[in-house]
DNA sequence: TTGACTTTTGCGACTTATTCGCATTTACAT
DNA sequence: ATGTAAATGCGAATAAGTCGCAAAAGTCAA
């Protein structure tokens, strides 16, 4: 992985210039978040970081989760009927799609969406901290 | 309100098609959803109900939205870091603006949302189930 | 380097929204 | 009227996520 050592550089950076510290746990979990493919939920992660550092616990997950949402390094997912799920922030902004029969999230590429919300949300007079898109569809 | 006897017998008819019974607890929840101009949530709806129907337990509240949704007569908001909240299914689509300092659900309303959502979708080789979107956002 | 200070951690207990099992009741087709 | 499957109330159970606390460990200044 070519740009590990930059992000691994930039996430450091982000935490230290909010005020966090970086720990082992959170490297390792940041780690295994950021080599995921698919969106992990809390459990995903977990256990896939345990193989890597049986340092961390349930609750560390769920607490750098919430940290790394904060510091805008990671995006949660929040569905309706099962865990939330995480990915890190990405470059290229995009949505999310469930496919109801197979359960898989796809993304949905573009800036559309995104767009969208933010006028529709000016023109009500809002600034949008975050939006959150979950189409639930089947396959034609 | 003149328009209560035409949505009452919608909603019956809806359920009885669908091969649902109309019971009296059913009629009292949708009777308090539909008159909410707020978008109560289970607690919310369990209280109300209580006043004009005192037979109706929460585990009825819970599975009658349940039901409903899936008989397309309500909608649920998922909201992150709350208990879901539930409004009729509208007439005139909308979606949601949470106002993070108030916590205000606004309707944001026009249909431009759902269009781009089936657009969207529809070039992905999907089927559009239902979409759920929330903006989270402050006042200008 | 060493402390001092404060954040973070693991652990297990807790909370809270929602679901479930089961015995009883009830809507509705016949 | 009656049979039958669906719906109900109740309380127990589940599951995701949070919290309190004492111990551990980053970070910063000297």
């Amino acid at each position: 992985m070519v740009t590990a050592l930059t992000d691994e550089t930039d996430y450091r950076q982000i935490l230290r210039e909010a005020g966090l510290r970086v720990t082992p746990q959170r490297a390792s979990i940041i780690t295994i978040l950021s080599e995921a493919d698919d969106h992990p939920n809390v459990e995903d992660l977990y256990e896939k970081t345990r193989a890597l550092d049986d340092t961390v616990s349930v609750a560390t997950v769920y607490r750098t989760m919430s940290v790394l949402e904060n510091a805008g390094l990671v995006r949660k997912l929040v569905l309706d009927d099962a865990p939330a799920r995480y990915e890190m922030m990405p470059q290229t902004d995009h949505d999310h799609l469930v496919d109801l029969d197979s359960g898989d999230l796809v993304e949905i590429p573009g800036t559309e969406i995104a767009e969208l919300m933010s006028r529709v949300a000016s023109e009500l007079g809002y600034e949008i901290v975050s939006h959150h898109t979950v189409i639930r569809a089947r396959k034609i």
